[in-house]
Formats: structure tokens, C-alpha cells, sequence
DNA sequence: CAAAATATGGAGGTCATCTCCACTTGTCAA
DNA sequence: TTGACAAGTGGAGATGACCTCCATATTTTG
């Protein structure tokens, strides 16, 4: 899997200013508003090499994401290796922010081929949906998070905040998203009986037809 | 603003069979594997009348979206009526996921569309932002809910949970979100101090490049 | 009922996407 | 080094979705 095989010089040389300028127009949003045939332009490329690396404009996104969660990911391995892990997991969040505030242009991009469902992205959402299972699971295990609402929710709530960032007042938003979260998973309060499964066999109760 | 003028007869049952059929492609979910064109013959009529009634897939989404949030409001405004703060809101959420649950089609080509940043669905959303945004400061004032996050990061998570609609387990996950919220709102315990304005200057503390 | 106003629908123009193949570039064995 | 085979290139053009335009049909009004 992932087979490696072996590329050809100029061949690499192409691939990787593709990559190279991908990145870039991430960055600067306007990945969506590019005819992709002059995406190849952009990148000194012929179309045809262009179709050849990345057959879809999703393939190409997925190629940038990749490492992006790479990244992410080791990030996390780090801070859990380092920290107490309720304060892994709270870092982690917060960090997410930061960089998704940093790198607004990719946020978006991503957010919106999420929401395309194109699920070409959905092995390096898999790979990032894990080191923040992992992050949640240690902090159950310290007894500091509570065991009843699962790592999926927290992925839910990051999904959010990606998708809206275009709001006014993104940043400060965010931060009450990661704040809600981390204050809702702490150990329940007083151990009063709000059971959040109590309207499981409710299927509609919005009174919409 | 929101001029009615009076449609001619024909014209007036074109458009409504338009939006029958929207409605009913919406929920099946394939909005976007659609031709538009054959979204016309589909509905009855030809391109041309489908144009000028609809100028883009967004107009036409964007009128669908509005009666869907009008439900949504009024149903806010009633549960704000009859129930203490807190509770209306909880249950407000809570339906909310319910709803979406139900019209699982629609929730996704609404994420969908919201993700696109087409802007068309800003005017409907804000309708929808404004009841969430009344039943969280009804709470805040009953004393029941925390005054430091907004109604904003509510509105993100609910973005978030229709975003992601297609995770599998989607609905103990959305569920688990509201949990989440709802308990993060709850006036803070015991008052330690987690301030969550701590990261306010710092901007990219990811350590991604 | 006739004329004026309003709406219809589908044929055809426009433009982004993607394919295909004649040609260039890189690799490797002798 | 060289020649020959494999691997890769790029851009011209086919394809098909989106949208416009206008001759025709329907409704309304005087």
C-alpha cells in the first residue's frame, strides 16, 4: 500500500512544483475560483501533466492535506508525550485554532471539500480523527474528561469551526467553541442527572413535517 | 424590501413546482449530481423558466433554506414562550438535531451549501442565528447559562454537526456535541480559574511553519 | 374581444474540464 | 559515451454543463 514506485526525475521535479504552487493558492483562498487548467499554467506545467499527478482537483487538495495532518499529528504525539493529558488535549484544541487563524485560506479550502463530500479526504481525517481519540482517551483514563461522549463529538466541533471561518469575529468564536468543549467534557459537575441519551428513540421532535 | 409583486397565474404555479421538486431532490440528497438543466424537465417546465425564476442553484436553495428556518424561528419563539430559559434552549438544540436527522438530504446539501460560501444563504442563516442567539441570552439573564461565550460558538458546533452529517454514527456523535455545549454553557463550577482569553495574542502557536 | 403585458421553453453559444497522442526527456546497458 | 527503450510531457480539441435569447404562447386588462 502506498506504493512507492520509483518517479522520474523530471517527473518528481513536476509533481513537487504542482505541490508547491498548490499550497500556495490554498493559502491565498482562491483555490475554487481557478480554472483548473490554469492552475497547470500557474505552475509552469502542461495540463496533461497536470491530469496526470492529480486526476481531480480533490486528489490535489488531498495531496496538501496530507501533510498538513502529518504535522498536526505529530503535534499531538508530542504534546501527549509531554504534558498532563487534559492539558494535551486543551493545547492541542487551542493550537487548531491558531493554526486554522494562521492559515485561513487553507481552512476554508479544506472545510469546503469536507463538506463536498468528495471523501478523498477522508484517510487524512481518519489519521487526524485518531491522535484526538488518542488525546481524549488518555485524559479518560487520567479520570480528568468524562467517558460518555466520545472523540467523534470533539471532531464534529472542529469541523465547525472550520467550516464557519469566514464569520466576523472567526478567532473569537473559535475559542468559545474550544471553550465550551473542554468545560462540557470535564468530569460532570456535581453529578447532577442531565442524561444526555434521553431522547434516543425521538426521531423528530422539531414538529417540522 | 421583499417587494411582491403579483406573479402572473402561470408563472406562480411554475415557481411553485419548482420549489415542490427542490424540496424533494434536496432531501433525497442529490442536489448536486443534478444536472440543472434536467432539473427543470424534472420539475415540469423549460430551462428558460427555471432561469428566470431561479437565476442560480444558490437562489433556488436560498428559497427552500428560507421556509425551512421560518419553521426553525417560530418554533425558537414558542419553546422560549413556554419553557424556563435553559430548558428551551436545551430542547431547542436538541431538536435541532432531530430535525436534521430526519432530513438528513437536506442537512447536507444546506452544510454543503454553506461551506461554498455562496452568501445566498447568509440572510436565512442570520433569521436562524438571531433565535439561537435570543434563547442563549434569555439564559444568560435567567442566570442560568455563562455570559463569556457567545451565541456564535452555539451556531458553529450546529454548523459543525450539519456539516459532518454523514460520519457513521452521526447521530450519537450530534448528540454528544449538544451534551457537550449545553454542559460547557452551564454556569461555570466551582469558578477555577480556566481563562479562556489566555491565548488572545498569541496567533499561530501550532508550530507549523 | 382585441391589444398589451407577461411568461414560456428549448435551440444554440460559451466556457471549463478532461483525453489523447506526437514529441521530448531521462535512464540504463553495453 | 552512445543508442535505444521507457517514462513523461504539453497543448489542441472533443465533451458536456451552464446559461441566454427570442419567437411563440398564455394571461390580464380596457
Amino acid at each position: 500500500m502506498t506504493t512507492d514506485k520509483p518517479l522520474r526525475a523530471d517527473a518528481q521535479r513536476n509533481r513537487e512544483a504542482l505541490l508547491a504552487k498548490a499550497r500556495e493558492v490554498f493559502d491565498a483562498g482562491g483555490f475554487f475560483d481557478l480554472r483548473f487548467d490554469d492552475f497547470a499554467r500557474l505552475a509552469g506545467v502542461g495540463t496533461g501533466t497536470l491530469y496526470r499527478h492529480f486526476p481531480t482537483r480533490e486528489a490535489l487538495a488531498e495531496a496538501v492535506y496530507h501533510e498538513e495532518v502529518a504535522t498536526l499529528c505529530d503535534r499531538a504525539r508530542q504534546l501527549q508525550a509531554t504534558l498532563p493529558a487534559e492539558e494535551a488535549l486543551a493545547t492541542f484544541l487551542r493550537g487548531m485554532v491558531g493554526h486554522m487563524d494562521a492559515h485561513q485560506g487553507l481552512a476554508r479550502t479544506l472545510a469546503t471539500l469536507m463538506a463536498t463530500g468528495s471523501g478523498a479526504l477522508a484517510e487524512g481525517s481518519r489519521a487526524l480523527e485518531q491522535a484526538v481519540t488518542d488525546l481524549v482517551a488518555a485524559a479518560v483514563k487520567d479520570g480528568a474528561v468524562r467517558d460518555d461522549v466520545g472523540a467523534g463529538a470533539v471532531m464534529m466541533a472542529l469541523h465547525g469551526i472550520g467550516a464557519a471561518h469566514d464569520r466576523t469575529g472567526w478567532r473569537a468564536e473559535a475559542d468559545g467553541v474550544i471553550t465550551l468543549v473542554l468545560d462540557g467534557l470535564r468530569r460532570s459537575h456535581s453529578g447532577d442527572g442531565q442524561r444526555e441519551h434521553e431522547q434516543e428513540s425521538v426521531v423528530d421532535q422539531s414538529g417540522v413535517p
